[in-house]
DNA sequence: GATGAATGAGCCTTCATTCAT
DNA sequence: AATGAATGAAGGCTCATTCAT
């Protein structure tokens, strides 16, 4: 015990601040990123902004684009995490108030970052684009989808392949382009009225069981 | 009057040739988009690909970026021009069928270009975004709104802001990204069923009146 | 007589309009040089003012370098010429009085040109520098000493070569520098007086003949 | 204190690496304009002739402009360094004893450098005169108008603008004229004495007062 | 670990000049 | 005589990356 004390300590300090460092890194990217623009993203100016050394960015990521994508995956891990967590939270409620409730989620995740960063997000989908990086997964389709058969009981049929890619692009689509354009509707009553209106409109249209019935 | 003619020749060839060499150079332009990337689209490249030198591109371009901004355009008007005159022909279908039509146009003009030419179609997409270009307008919402309103008789309610702008994202985005992804279900029936029911789902939900009632 | 004359009028349009286009481009440059700099006298931007195609400007000049180079010589033509009138038209004032008189032309000189384009007369120099291009001859000096000369009789000592090119370098430069500087002493009555001081003491102090005395 | 050492150190070859990176750039520079002319300072040229890389000269300076102008002030340095001293050694002289140690000492400068670089000077005026730079303070020229008015005493009248002007310029560009043609007088005692003449005789005359009287 | 001086391929762009019409 | 589309060498400059300290 006495013995694994100080490997731990020694060891733990190093991995913080190496975290710290890539933190701070990281951070520096989101900010050059949503403040100037992607092009400004060389990897002297990171140096500069992050206050660390071109060398030491070189220490931590293989190259320039490796920091894109590390922020890219950060950035979804956040989004996931607070997706799930606000799921777990309403498991209870009527099924259509679940969807809403969902929709409402995700609609304040992205009037959250939207709002502030639409450069950012704006550089990050350009840049996912132009590589073809997948783009997050759509937990949250299946989750409204979870919800809806639950309540519609075994006799609700399968939803195929085109209508899942279809209900869950047009929800985050229309959210994404609303915050790539900082659109004045992002954050309103109405925008989520009218994303809960095509869900449900959707989900009770003929070609699918009558959920609730 | 046949005198007059020469003056006349003498200048139509020196446009027809102008014309001719920005579209050469434009479609060196997609050419290396789409096989290559955007990476690849140098100037040099470009005279390379164009059979043009770099001096005849900057004789008829401003710069690099006014090339592809010319493409955008010239793509954005070949869509527009399409989708006017596949409405046109189907004034008199009734009106969820004349909806069904206007998703399978769309279906399909997408289909025809993302089908073909996925990273054409991601490169400029990405090009749009990354300096903030105005999209191509929303001219099929409005006519699927226009149809639908025709149906629904005067007492139809209007449309919100919010909600206009949802029917409109859903619709081209889902295809968008389809494209994007050089997604199988592009071009399939499924997929365009799947839209259907989103857009006449969306249409026959309360809040909204029950067209043709 | 009667033969020669056609000949003649053939030719002479033909000549004027040359002339008319050579004037017409040489104009342009001097404007580009005065109002837009050297860097700006390129030859596309020449055409485009000039009015004639990059083409005719070729057709009368063999480079770039020619154009300016007919310029720098057309305002050599023009100052040498006007000295010349000017130094006739005082032949018979007192030998002082005509230095001061010589001194007022070149002043006026000067100030006309250099104060109203500073920016011609600095391109102009900057361009015989770097070419290493001879400067104006300096035929005011030589008149000057002559009128010094002719007043002191023979017995004034000859000038050697080191005086003649500090007199007129002293002279030339002191008035070039204002211009250049676009100096808000040019044209003033103490410049002219401070010149003539100059002038006056060299050729009254000691090492040369006392003149008139 | 010797633990302060290695820290300096760590930075004291840093910094003096940098300067010598910059001297060596400024060195071929110079040597550029001297032996092949204006026209040769690319920056792709320079790098070949300093040994370093166009980064490295990019990391010094901001652009190609910087360097030629950063070595005009070195230049003028050099030589203002060199005017000082060696007034600072002439207090004693009698009055125009001293007036003709300036204007040796100055002719002496522009013999040095005129005639080993006369290229360089060229450049490096063209230059200025394209940029509207100022020019080099004529500290020297107050200097011998200190040395004439404490010899005149306090009786004697102000020199005007005009006069200071005149005066400075007159010597300065006789003498920069002879350094930009080689003029094979520059160097000579008939020059130095030439010169002297003219301020002396420029003292000396009426609408000043007499020195040393 | 951290540093930052040095590198250099390669980018975008300019512009003097040619030549077919 | 006049035109101007086309050319392409060459220039200034950026920036991701390396490596000796």
């Amino acid at each position: 015990m006495a013995n694994s004390e100080p490997d731990f300590s020694r060891k733990k300090p190093r991995q913080a601040r190496a975290r710290l460092t890539i933190d701070t890194i990281l951070e520096a990217t989101a900010r050059i990123l949503a403040e100037e623009g992607g092009e400004k993203l060389t990897t002297n100016h990171l140096a500069e902004r992050s206050g660390y050394s071109i060398g030491t960015i070189y220490q931590y990521f293989e190259n320039r684009e490796a920091v894109v994508i590390s922020l890219i995956e950060r950035q979804r891990e956040v989004v996931e995490g607070e997706i799930d967590a606000l799921l777990e939270a309403r498991r209870d409620d009527p099924w259509d108030e679940q969807v809403r409730g969902i929709v409402r989620l995700l609609h304040e995740a992205f009037a959250r970052h939207g709002g502030s960063d639409p450069r950012l997000v704006r550089a990050l989908v350009a840049f996912s684009l132009d590589r073809g990086l997948p783009e997050p997964s759509d937990r949250f389709v299946q989750a409204i989808i979870d919800v809806w058969r639950q309540a519609a009981g075994e006799g609700a049929p399968a939803m195929d392949e085109a209508e899942v890619f279809t209900l869950g692009r047009a929800v985050s689509e229309v959210l994404r382009r609303a915050a790539l354009q900082s659109s004045p509707l992002l954050g309103t009553r109405a925008l989520e009225e009218a994303i809960v209106r095509l869900v449900l409109g959707f989900l009770g249209q003929p070609g699918a069981a009558q959920a609730g019935a």
